[in-house]
DNA sequence: ACAAAATAGATTGCATACAATTTAATTGTA
DNA sequence: TACAATTAAATTGTATGCAATCTATTTTGT
């Protein structure tokens, strides 16, 4: 009704997604803290653990994380003797991050984490996978107007 | 195939929701810098919009957010001058949090914001309600669970 | 070959998020 | 009515995110 409405945060598309990315992160929490990991943390050993080994471009390029919010995290993760860093041989300015053995051990404890969180989302199999196609859909139409 | 599949990337759900929310907020920067606001004090400002009043908790409750992260972000748009904070006279304890004129000013400016950022999000009408239902009924849940 | 442009990471600075703790005020109850 | 339990904000501490800048290397264009 009002010229206002668009403005109303029941309108927005932007706030439901902003919420519900936190809540999920948020119920996390519990889960990673057993194995001392924070949801980043948790999703660059899945990018280590399909891997093996990957500069820390690359490894931005798979989760959207610049050098920035990477650097100390990785730093962190080294810390914790899950992966381990060395510069490249081909290219001086790159960094070669690979995973320890340490770190594949815990892929094994962690494999019951997936589907504890799965539980938490009251979605079917079908709304799981149409909310999946809807996000990567928004997710593509990003990178190409970026590129 | 794996028993580790589920611990892929790709068969991730929390991951395009994370990653896309940030996508979003990201996009709504530039849009948002003219203003100076961030997006979190953008939608803070859309709940004073409609509601001219309200505490800090009730505030927090719309927005999901705690006091740890709206105190200071109240206390800037306090000194932006677009809101205004005092005591309540009901309980002492708590704040109330009411807009001021230039607040009230900046809705008619920003107006336009919402269609634009709308033109960078590629859904349907469909959609977008589509992924506007499927996140809130995650969120509902959450809400449930919690309480 | 070599200076300029580009690239990879690291660093810095600012703004969230959120758990945990603290402080002040209010409520419930014996 | 004392007083323990609860509640609202503020504070503290840790961990992102991300823009902007800096440094060391590598590419490129001439």
């Amino acid at each position: 009704m009002s010229k206002y409405d668009c403005l109303k945060l029941e309108n927005q598309l932007c706030f439901p997604l902003y919420a519900c990315a936190k809540a999920v992160t948020r119920h996390y929490k519990p889960l990673l803290d057993e194995f001392d990991l924070t949801y980043t943390q948790y999703i660059t050993m899945m990018v280590m653990w399909e891997r093996k080994s990957a500069s820390v471009k690359e490894i931005g390029e798979c989760l959207y994380l610049d050098s920035g919010t990477l650097t100390p995290l990785i730093n962190k993760l080294e810390s914790k003797g899950y992966i381990e860093k060395h510069r490249s041989d081909d290219d001086a300015r790159g960094v070669v991050v690979s995973i320890t053995e340490a770190g594949k051990k815990l892929r094994d404890k962690m494999v019951k984490v997936p589907n504890a969180m799965g539980g938490c989302v009251a979605l079917s199999e079908k709304e799981a996978e149409e909310l999946y196609n809807l996000l990567y859909k928004i997710l593509k139409h990003f990178d190409d107007i970026d590129s």
